[in-house]
DNA sequence: TATGAATGAGCGTTCATTCAT
DNA sequence: CATGAATGAACGCTCATTCAT
């Protein structure tokens, strides 16, 4: 219970505080114009000029704001892409770690619980995130370096632990982290995605999801 | 051993009939710039005028074989994708369900190895796909009703198959399926786009991921 | 006397604000240059690169204003067309013809000379209305349906009046019209567009011309 | 009669030679898919590549009969300028002006049945030639010069011969010429080109412009 | 700070014409 | 003689960005 709550915790981020206090109500029209037209048609396919229409502001204002329609992007997908993996930047993640077994799938519940509902509440920016990454150097370099290799070396000292401690089949760490990642980012993937529109039983699902990575994981 | 002959046959894709003989020699070259700039830059941002000059053609030269540029993006994509999932469509794909439990795994790995030669042949044109499914309605629509929906059938039939002899876990079919083949998906998505470089063992990981999946999916 | 001038009055047309006020400078030496080019080459024959440069604009600067090519042409033409035939259709025409015969030889000398001082003001686009009627469904419909009818029902209850006073040959009213119609807009089309470098002299002319068309219609 | 039989053929075209024999079959289907393209949409906005399909012929063969799209407009239309007035060119025309005034009304009624046949017959033509003739430097000096003038010499004499003989009002000459050429010119526009749909009685129509004419002009 | 008119480079596409087959 | 692939200039139009107000 308290474990529970303090785990609850430990992963929450303050959504509301994605893009700070200091964005005008301008600024906010455009920024929400903006992840509406990117996720629909795409960044380069979204015209400054139409998100200036939807966001009821003139044209100049946007670069007022942001230099060039780039930075608009950047500025609405950064904070979400270093949030998105935040849980397992945590310090004190090590504190997980030193509990037991039945914690260990608590622990992932938990955190793909977190996920979803931060996922749920930014989806569209989500996606615009997975489109983009690919073309640009500062998304891909940011993601990869920074948050890709941080979330890997905590996984991997997760499974180190719970491999020393003989409850994980030897395999390849590397494959270990792998597959517990692929396999929960593929559930995210599928669920959100690729086929958002199947009526999904979230609960059981979940726990189905968990259950394979810990059997599979199972010597 | 005739059996994993036969089934090589099975799955095998003739690569090199993609795109027919039909392709004049400046076709070819246009395709080729094209991949090559659509998997770069993304279609939206690749224009037809760099095309036409990496392939050292007239721009007119293009609008001449593919009457707009979207039905150049088809064009390259969609035989990739009808061959991309192709072996779940066959026939006989049934006869293989009648083997005993290590056939499975080797279906498995069959299939799997078979794919992986097709995208690493494929690979830019399946980033391509990746990246501009969500923008195209025919594309969409073709993935998901005429391809998603047929490999699920089989899948289905498949986990079917073996719950039935009481080897898998009793889970939602639904569930199981998603299992198997996000498991798969993901391993490739990140084996290939994410972290293809990453100094991979091909032949150990595959055995792992198959591993875990038979594992997973066990009672 | 007084009546002509009144009559004068009835028929003026504020050529001033063809286009309102509401042009700009810029816009009016794009709508310029477009008279200019429209009416030298032919709407189909004139881009909008050359009209920019002629306007000393920039060529996005014209669709700022006009969002199509089209939409200038129409810009240009239809106030044109709208006032070119205007006299017709006032209200208090009928007025006139409660007046004697000898007005309405007045009646016609004063609405051609009228309509020659509109057409001189605006040759240029009268030539490109001529031009372009045929090619555009708009412009044709308007003209016939709105234009034409209107003139046509004017004219037929002039001449119904004027043959009920005796005074024109009974011949069907509908030819009558035609007669009046074509012998006016033949001396226009004559003096202004086939031969208008001929030496006109214009007061001679344009008496010849209605004592023609009263011999003409005279029994 | 005699007189009669005699003028008919004086004015005769043999349509039949307006392109001559010459004319292969390709040849013979591009000219008449030229014709309803540029009758429909207009010169510049019909494409030689749109000719060609219609024509159902290749590109390349337009290109073989006639060295430019313009050449081949030119192919089209001269020959139908030089025959659309030919009768008034003919040598002994001067014949017909020995003759009584009866004949002079025959005279003009068959000159205007005459040409009634060759426009029926070659309206899309006639249509094309007005359309393009401001835009062609060619084609309007060869109408005004070569034809123009000389139809105004002709009808001039003729003018002159009535005129003498006291039948005709005291009016300038070039007025008498003009308000016969264009009264008549203005009713063959109205009958096929401005209003073609009209349910015309020609006979009718004939009788009455040729009256109108004949009164407008007498003292 | 916010505006929106103005820009000119660049877009996808069409064009009349050429020429090897 | 006929073809149609190839051309590259020109087309109408859109774009991200600038800047005077």
């Amino acid at each position: 219970m308290g474990e529970q709550e303090s785990m609850e915790e430990l992963f929450s981020t303050n959504e509301n505080e994605l893009y700070g206090e200091e964005l005008t109500a301008k600024q906010k029209r455009i920024v929400e114009a903006a992840i509406q037209m990117f996720s629909e048609k795409g960044y380069s396919s979204s015209s400054t000029s139409e998100i200036a229409k939807r966001a009821n502001v003139a044209e100049g204002t946007i670069f007022r704001h942001y230099k060039t329609k780039k930075e608009l992007l950047l500025a609405i997908v950064t904070p979400v892409m270093s949030n998105l993996l935040a849980p397992f930047i945590i310090r004190d993640l090590d504190k997980v770690l030193s509990q037991n077994y039945q914690c260990y799938e608590d622990f992932l519940t938990a955190i793909v619980k977190n996920r979803q509902v931060f996922i749920e509440k930014h989806l569209s920016i989500v996606k615009i995130l997975l489109q983009e990454i690919p073309f640009h150097d500062e998304l891909r370099s940011q993601f990869i370096d920074r948050i890709g290799k941080e979330v890997y070396t905590r996984l991997e000292a997760i499974v180190i632990h719970f491999q020393e401690k003989g409850k994980l089949v030897e395999m390849p760490t590397q494959s270990a982290v792998r597959l517990t990642a692929t396999t929960i980012g593929g559930f995210l993937l599928t669920r959100y995605i690729l086929l958002p529109n199947n009526d999904w039983n979230d609960e059981e699902e979940l726990k189905t999801t968990i259950h394979f990575i810990m059997n599979g994981m199972k010597a």
